[in-house]
DNA sequence: CCACTCCTGCGT
DNA sequence: ACGCAGGAGTGG
């Protein structure tokens, strides 16, 4: 569920309630996240204070003072939280962190388990989870842009297909991909090495222009996704094809269309994207 | 490149 | 009962 944007919320919404704070015992049930973690692999976290909550692309995590920490995918279905302690988790809460005194805690709830928790020793394990992760959508700088253009150029796949590859881009999802293509008035099916030059730069501000606008709106939420207080975004009512079909573009008034691209589904206007 | 897999839950 | 869901890896 969670994209880039999503996950930038999800960071900025838990920063001011961990950083400076005290991480304390984890508690992990035994029902399997994709990477399996145990409570005895977070131990090392007991007593340490959170430096900072960072993100690449769709992967987050928090750093503590000794330079390890915690590294959090969310999958499709993760929740990353804080509570009261003596609130009664929701059902799929899978990680518990207490915090400073004990009275809260961190929580991580992914019914799916498509998600992961994962520690780090050093920066070269952050490092390590972040290896093979393109430029973060949300934060390009020229080189940045320079790179994915250039990316969407000499691929023969899809657009929206290569968009979804974090090795090209980090955060774009099955949402902002279709949504990039849409404000870029391209075609998702394009084959990559068919845009022009000018084409690939609009594909690439498109990009960042709708991960700005759902940062801006703090997300978009359809069922599952909340930050870390447990709110919900507002970006789901500004989509303009994403979840659409047979509505109108809201640009032209065109029947907006669903078809299957790599096993996912994908949203276009058939008048305004060629 | 494609199909399939990991899971649960919800809407039709 | 079935199809579908915001992710990502694997194996053919």
């Amino acid at each position: 569920m969670p994209e880039g944007p999503e996950v930038e919320t999800v960071r900025r919404s838990l920063a001011p309630l961990v950083v400076g704070t005290a991480l304390g015992r984890a508690r992990v049930s035994r029902l399997k996240l994709r990477t399996p973690t145990t409570s005895r692999q977070l131990a090392f976290l007991d007593g340490s204070v959170v430096d900072e909550v960072g993100r690449h692309g769709k992967l987050l995590w928090l750093q503590v003072r000794s330079g390890g920490g915690l590294c959090i995918r969310l999958g499709m279905t993760g929740q990353l939280t804080v509570a009261d302690a003596t609130t009664t988790p929701l059902a799929h809460t899978h990680v518990r962190i207490a915090l400073g005194d004990g009275a809260r805690e961190l929580r991580y709830c992914d019914p799916r388990r498509f998600g992961e928790v994962v520690p780090f020793a050093d920066a070269a394990g952050l490092q390590a989870e972040r290896q093979d992760m393109g430029p973060d959508g949300i934060t390009l700088d020229d080189a940045g842009r320079a790179i994915v253009s250039d990316g969407l150029r000499r691929t023969g796949r899809a657009i929206k297909e290569a968009l979804l590859d974090q090795r090209l881009v980090a955060g774009v999802g099955n949402i902002y991909a279709a949504e990039a293509c849409f404000i870029a008035g391209l075609n998702p099916t394009r084959a990559g090495h068919s845009l022009s030059v000018k084409e690939a730069r609009q594909l690439v501000a498109a990009v960042e222009e709708t991960l700005l606008q759902g940062v801006a709106r703090r997300g978009t939420s359809f069922s599952d996704y909340v930050d870390a207080e447990g709110v919900q975004g507002d970006n789901a009512a500004h989509l303009w094809v994403f979840q659409r079909e047979g509505e109108v573009c809201r640009r032209c008034g065109t029947v907006i269309e669903r078809f299957v691209q790599g096993q996912r589904s994908t949203f276009l206007c058939p008048s305004c994207q060629r």
